[in-house]
Formats: structure tokens, C-alpha cells, sequence
DNA sequence: GCATATACTTAAGAATCTTATGTATATTTG
DNA sequence: CAAATATACATAAGATTCTTAAGTATATGC
């Protein structure tokens, strides 16, 4: 089967927790596999989430008070279901705002089109 | 003196490349601490560069055969200016066009508002 | 003259991701 | 029903890219 061309991971790089809790604020709760698939879904495939990047960085999430979890068992299998705390719901609009501004910055910095909304 | 916030690194990072080819695109060539200061001037000091991951950048760039050299005398003091070669002028296009779109794939996946233009 | 700005260089370390491997259960398919 | 694939987690070694810091030297402003 094809393998879209996915963006170079330099891009991707650093913006892996902001599209964590944006997943979260959005969807309440998840589990990492299902943040990996549900990223390459929504992407097409251009954006994949690797399990090496994800997990450790779902653990320091957690450690930093960010995110909670919650075991639940599925037959034998265990999930880790992953969930912002108040502070982080406090941290996931921050760091969606910090990435909104830098998109904008970086667009005018380029000589792009500037971006709708948010005026 | 004030210094204005900064993005987090993370968000930089990966960045730089595509940075540095669009303005020597546009400015037809430029020195380092030109790009530096260029570059912190049109965020307003959000974004800015640091000679320690500038000057090195520039190296590689060079060795891969993307910039040419043209070193200018100023009074003692050398400036190297740099300048897309033909094949930079390629890599370039091919760099914006991929932050570009990296960046609505970014406003879809967070659900933010898609942006204008380039239909 | 002294502080600051200009201008380039590079090395050590930190942070983040890739690649690879490991473990184990569940489901699909021939 | 056996084998292949998908689900689901974990982590270590290595690569890449940037930060921090130090070094060198000339030019300019006060």
C-alpha cells in the first residue's frame, strides 16, 4: 500500500504536546494508540505520530501534573486513558494560542497571505 | 531594556531553514548577523535567531551546495554574504510550499479557522 | 577610553525525535 | 484454527537540532 509523503520531522518537532492536548481539551479523554490514529486519520497520513515520541512524552506530561490517568482493562489488554487536569486545560489553551500566534508571526515573517478570524 | 517574549524553542525548532531560504529569496543576499537581526525585527524580538544555530545552519546549507559564498571587505572586518544557488532557488520553493502547508494541516488538525488564499 | 554593536566561529550540553526492539493480547482472514 | 495483522504499551540507543557559553576581533558612539 502507498505511504503518503509526510511533512519532514524537523516541522513536526515541538508542536507533538500541542497537538496532545488539543486532542484531549477536544475529545475528553484518549489513549495513545488512538491519538496516533486518530492524527495520521485526520491528516491523511502527512502528520504520524510515532509510539518512541508519544509515550514518553504522554509519561511527562503526566509527571509535570498536566495530564491524569485511568486504567481500564479491555479483556486481558490494559489502556491508559489520558485526561488534562485543571492545569492542564490551563496549559493545553496556552500552548494552542502560543501556536496560533507563531503560525501568524511565521506568516508574516514569509510574506504569506495573513490568516482569517482571530483579529 | 525589555526583551519581548519569545515562542517557546520547541516551536522554532525546525523552522530556521525555511527561514533563512525565504529571505535570502527575497533579499538576494545576506549575511548572518543580517539574518539575525532582520529576522527580530519583523517579529518584534519574537523570534530570534542565535548565531550558535545560525552560523552552523549556514555551513551545511553551503556544503549541500544550496548557498554560494561572496565574502566582502569592510574596512578589516570580513562579511560573507550568502546567496541561493540555482538549486537552492528549487529547495527554497520547495521549503515554503511544505511549512505552507504544513501550517493548514496544523489549523485543520486543531480545529482552528482554515486560512485564506491559495485555494 | 570604555561600553556597546558588529561579525564570525565553535564546542559542550540539552531537548526532542527516530529507529529499533521487546512484550503481550485481540482480531481478522484464508 | 493457524497465521498474519492490528491493538497497546514500554524503553533504550542514536541522530538531529538547538541553547548556552566562550572565544576572537573590528567598529562605533558617548
Amino acid at each position: 500500500m502507498y505511504i503518503c509523503p509526510m511533512y519532514s520531522s524537523e516541522l513536526i518537532k515541538g508542536t507533538l504536546k500541542t497537538i496532545v492536548l488539543n486532542l484531549l481539551k477536544e475529545q475528553g479523554k484518549m489513549y495513545g494508540y488512538e491519538i496516533t490514529q486518530k492524527v495520521k486519520d485526520k491528516t491523511s497520513g502527512k502528520i504520524q505520530i510515532t509510539e518512541g515520541a508519544l509515550y514518553p512524552t504522554l509519561h511527562a506530561l503526566e509527571k509535570q501534573g498536566v495530564l491524569d490517568i485511568e486504567k481500564q482493562y479491555i479483556g486481558k489488554r490494559v489502556r491508559k486513558y489520558y485526561k488534562l487536569t485543571e492545569q492542564g486545560k490551563t496549559t493545553a489553551d496556552e500552548r494552542v494560542t502560543e501556536l496560533t500566534d507563531f503560525m501568524n508571526t511565521m506568516r508574516y515573517l514569509l510574506d504569506l497571505e495573513p490568516k482569517l478570524g482571530n483579529a
